[in-house]
RNA sequence: GCCGAGGUGGUGGAACUGGCAGACACAAGGGACUUAAAAUCCCUUGAUCCUUUUGGAUCGUGCGGGUUCAAGUCCCGCCCUCGGCACCA
């Protein structure tokens, strides 16, 4: 066996780690990225931002560089444009991750936030991205967090933040409440628990009143269509009336919305949300015991619970009646759970006839469906869609004979005018659950008087700095408990304060994680203002950001909570545009190496994976099976399936997964910076697959960009002196040399300014395989592909910058220019197809290609083609000049 | 179920407004250098078939149709994967 130590593969590469090191140092010392405070208007700005980081216990993993390498390339890139370029970083470090992290390890979070952070800044600077750093900023600094509660109280006086007793996603293991956004099926996002709903005192946004707004300016964002989509549906408006149906016997009125008005004639039940406070009031002494008991079973659901069977419908009568408006026909009122409290009016009149909901509650409870819109066949489902009106008339009114629009339009008229309804927009959006029950958070800059006044901190006693606690961890509170957050354990001293002989308690509540997170943007702009949220002149000339990536798991959440700050800072004038971010790109989360897997049962007999389910057992005996995973020489491909070599009846299942602790299979980006360095990090991500999509991890790629760089380097270094290589000349570039320079000057720079990546390295690496063909190197050539190279792999560049005799960075060299006449070749090939088979080629002098009658000319001349024509007749000759010609005979 | 994105060699991926499918890279195979290995350099590499060779033929971008001189790209119908939403009245 012959083993080779780390040390001689050192050797042999190009001296990275010492390359790195020396010019991440020299950025640092030099601050070459600094942005000045000071305005030189006369350049053009570009603001280039990353979504900035929690800064987990975890440190970075391989996803964070794969988006900070796209805009640190664009903000190289665009600084040798000569834009004036804003390239910031920061932490967004108040919140659950950051709180949960400091709970499971024991540890203060103010004290894990600080290390946290000093370790992504440190593995960020290792990357050699171009911040700003004197830019940062720190959510959980009171300086920055002074203005976050600043905003908290503009929106308080614009009405916009208010306090609600409603029902909450309460996360008893969290031990605090959860916005809708932050629960996925019925569990919280964070951790997965179980969320129930239980009524409790809480700051609300007003977010609702901003959704218009919210809706239409989506329509001028560059932004993925896949994500505004998101927004739309999440915002969900949708257009109907609001109508009221008397109960009988009670001085009452139900109101309900629907969008459909056009089949109020087909209402033959109505039914409330078991929370609706009516339904006390409606439930007949007879129906009381059975509606209590519904109502406490749908209490103690989870959201998960109610949602998993909602395949099943389930009610109960409750003995009350309402009188439907329009016929003065007798309904019974009905309680369901698959009515929602939070959406409408939290009750509904049901059309079985046309809704398929109401249709299967109907059909179980046997509650008349009738047709009131002709089209489809009711005895076998409800019919949904547009159709021609039918049923629908009273003694001076008839809908029946329009179609279903024109009805719409026609009995909200009606409605209106007899005070029974009214046109009305609702949204799926609700106001923002804003408190949470958590002590690492903002505290809110809101102080309550004995008798329950609301008292606002003035803006001058800003900031309210959060008290420093030993015991800051949340208490799991019993369910009919009311929870007790950890600030109602803070020092007196903290919790009271007396005005004018008068003693206030300040909220106990903290902000949740999007608060810091939702005008962080903004700060960088002017990070150290301590009289201004950011100065006006300074926010007009770097707003809107230009460019922003980050993850699509922010599509909602984060993108929709900062567009309505910056709205309501909009409207109070404290920034100039109606929208933060003009772009936006989702980078593609990266996944583990492709992993092939063998099923194998209790007999260790291996079992194909067309037999197995999702979960991993068998799809035939149901047994759990066990898996080997497999190395690629033991697989082999049949068909679309890969299979084992040794037996091919096995299909083998091959998937690459996400990274996970528990799977093994994260790659830390430190251990890639040691191994390759820094500059193979950053070009393995981007030439890994376009920036959108997902990908997965492959050491072995990783490799083959080393081995680029290592090119790069050798072309110009000889190895053995480690001095410029004795190739390198003064000589004038040859004509070939120029060209394949320029055509890669020419797809660099486009590419760089579509963010297609991947294919801009493609063709550096092919400069490079050319330039290794030549038998001089010119360096002016070569000085031109080092510009292009930097934004990508910048060290590298900087040292060959340097030992090409440059003394200084080449940050803010200008970024080369291809000349077109440089680009042109000689001959060109033009594709000879008969009867669009490609069946020769020929070629031509280039100014010969562009002239129709000579190409065809030339081409039925050419022997290949004279051959294949024998005994044909020629029907048609297509001539695309510069590309081909096509013969078709027969 | 609804909405969005996507399916191209052994693998990751290229292909401008319809004009030589598979750039670039990885893997694999062969060769050079070397006592040997590593590193490096050169060659081959979609599949099937024909030919002694140079070379040639046929098929091939999820599946089935269509438009066109020409389709990965356009149109119609379907299948699958990923992401999101999901009693929203």
């Amino acid at each position: 066996m012959f083993l080779i130590s780390n040390k001689e593969i050192e050797s042999m590469a190009y001296p990275f780690r010492k390359i790195e090191k020396k010019w991440q140092k020299f950025w640092d010392e030099n601050k070459t990225f600094k942005t000045e405070d000071t305005i030189d208007s006369k350049k053009p700005k570009f603001y280039v931002l990353d979504m900035f980081p929690y800064p987990s216990g975890a440190g970075l993993h391989v996803g964070h560089p794969e988006g900070y390498t796209a805009t640190d390339i664009i903000a190289r890139y665009k600084r040798m444009k000569g834009f004036n370029v804003l390239h910031p970083m920061g932490w967004d470090a108040f919140g659950l991750p950051a709180e949960q992290y400091a709970i499971e390890t024991g540890t203060h979070p103010k004290v894990t936030t600080e290390k946290n952070i000093e370790r992504f800044r440190e593995q960020l600077k290792s990357l050699g991205f171009s911040y700003d750093w004197d830019r940062e900023v720190n959510t959980t600094d009171p300086k920055y967090y002074k203005w976050t509660q600043w905003i908290f109280l503009q929106l308080y006086k614009r009405g916009l933040a208010y306090i609600s007793e409603v029902p909450v996603n309460w996360c008893p293991a969290l031990g605090t409440v959860l916005a809708n956004e932050e629960i996925i099926n019925g569990r919280s996002e964070r951790g997965g628990y179980p969320v129930y709903r239980r009524p409790l005192r809480q700051w609300m946004l007003k977010i609702t009143a901003y959704a218009d707004r919210l809706l239409e300016d989506l329509e001028e964002l560059d932004w993925p269509e896949s994500t505004k989509e998101m927004q739309r549906n999440w915002i969900g408006r949708s257009e109907g009336a609001e109508v009221e149906f008397p109960v009988v016997g009670l001085d009452e009125k139900i109101a309900v919305f629907t969008t459909r008005p056009d089949t109020l004639f087909g209402a033959t039940y109505m039914v409330l949300a078991p929370e609706h406070p009516l339904v006390e009031k409606v439930t007949t002494a007879e129906y009381r015991d059975q509606v209590e008991s519904y109502r406490q079973e749908a209490s103690k659901k989870s959201d998960l619970e109610r949602t998993e069977l909602q395949k099943d419908k389930s009610g109960v009568f409750t003995g009350g009646y309402a009188v439907n408006p329009v016929n003065n026909e007798k309904i019974p009122i009905w309680v369901a759970d698959y009515v929602l409290i939070s959406y409408g009016t939290g009750a509904i009149m049901a059309v079985p006839g046309h809704d398929q909901r109401d249709y299967e509650f109907a059909r179980k409870y046997n509650l008349p469906i009738r047709e009131v819109i002709s089209g489809g066949d009711i005895s076998k489902e409800a019919f949904e869609g547009d159709g021609i009106v039918v049923n629908s008339s009273n003694n001076e009114f008839s809908i029946n004979g329009l179609p279903v629009p024109e009805a719409k339009k026609k009995i909200t008229k009606w409605l209106e005018e007899k005070g029974i309804g009214k046109g009305k927009v609702n949204y799926k959006l609700r106001d923002w659950l804003f408190s949470r029950q958590r002590y690492w958070g903002e505290p809110f800059p809101i102080l309550f008087g004995e008798d329950g006044e609301i008292l606002p901190v003035p803006e001058e006693d800003l900031p309210v700095e959060l008290p420093p606690m030993e015991d800051f961890k949340p208490r799991p509170s019993k369910e009919d408990e009311e929870p007790q957050p950890p600030l109602s354990r803070a020092p007196d001293e903290w919790k009271y304060v007396e005005i004018n002989g008068k003693i206030y308690r300040r909220e106990l509540n903290t902000m949740p994680q999007w608060a810091g997170s939702c005008w962080y943007y903004l700060r960088y702009i002017d990070p150290h203002n301590d009289e201004k949220l950011v100065d006006p002149q300074k926010e007009k000339y770097w707003m809107p950001v230009d460019l922003y990536v980050g993850g699509a798991e922010h599509s909602v959440l984060h993108l929709l909570y900062a567009r309505f700050w910056h709205k309501v800072l909009y409207d109070a004038g404290v920034v100039s545009t109606k929208e933060p971010f003009r772009k936006l790109i989702h980078q593609g989360i990266i996944l583990g190496e492709t992993e092939y897997t063998l099923y194998l049962d209790g007999k260790n007999q291996p079992v194909s994976a067309d037999l197995v389910t999702n979960n991993g057992t068998h799809k035939e005996t149901g047994e759990h099976l066990n898996t080997r995973k497999l190395s690629e020489d033991e697989i082999q491909k049949e068909g679309d399936y890969f299979v084992l070599k040794e037996n091919p009846e096995i299909k083998i299942d091959a998937r690459a997964f996400k990274m996970s602790k528990s799977r093994g299979n994260v790659i830390n980006p430190d251990q890639i910076v040691k191994g390759f360095g820094a500059d193979s990090l950053r070009l393995y991500e981007m030439f890994m697959g376009p920036l959108k999509d997902m990908k997965s991890w492959s050491m072995k790629g990783v490799e083959g960009v080393h081995r680029f760089l290592n090119r790069v380097w050798r072309l110009l270094i000889d190895d053995e002196t480690d001095t410029l290589h004795p190739m390198l000349t003064d000589d004038e570039p040859t004509s070939d040399q120029l060209r394949v320079l320029h055509q890669t000057i020419k797809k660099v720079t486009s590419d760089i300014e579509e963010l297609q990546f991947n294919t801009a390295i493609a063709q550096m690496m092919i400069f490079i395989n050319e330039a290794y063909k030549w038998s001089s190197r010119p360096k002016s050539v070569m000085e031109k592909f080092i510009l292009l190279l930097h934004p990508f792999a910048p060290h590298i560049c900087e040292e060959l910058w340097q030992r090409l005799g440059h003394n200084q960075s080449l940050t803010f060299e200008p970024w080369p220019q291809y000349n077109e006449e440089f680009l042109k070749e000689d001959t060109v090939e033009i594709v000879l197809q008969i009867n669009g088979r490609v069946r020769a080629t020929m070629e031509v002098p280039i100014e010969l290609s562009k002239n129709r009658e000579e190409l065809q000319e030339k081409a039925l001349r050419t022997e290949a083609v004279k051959k294949r024509l024998e005994g044909k007749t020629i029907r048609k000759v297509i001539v695309v000049p510069g590309k081909l010609v096509n013969i078709v005979a027969q």
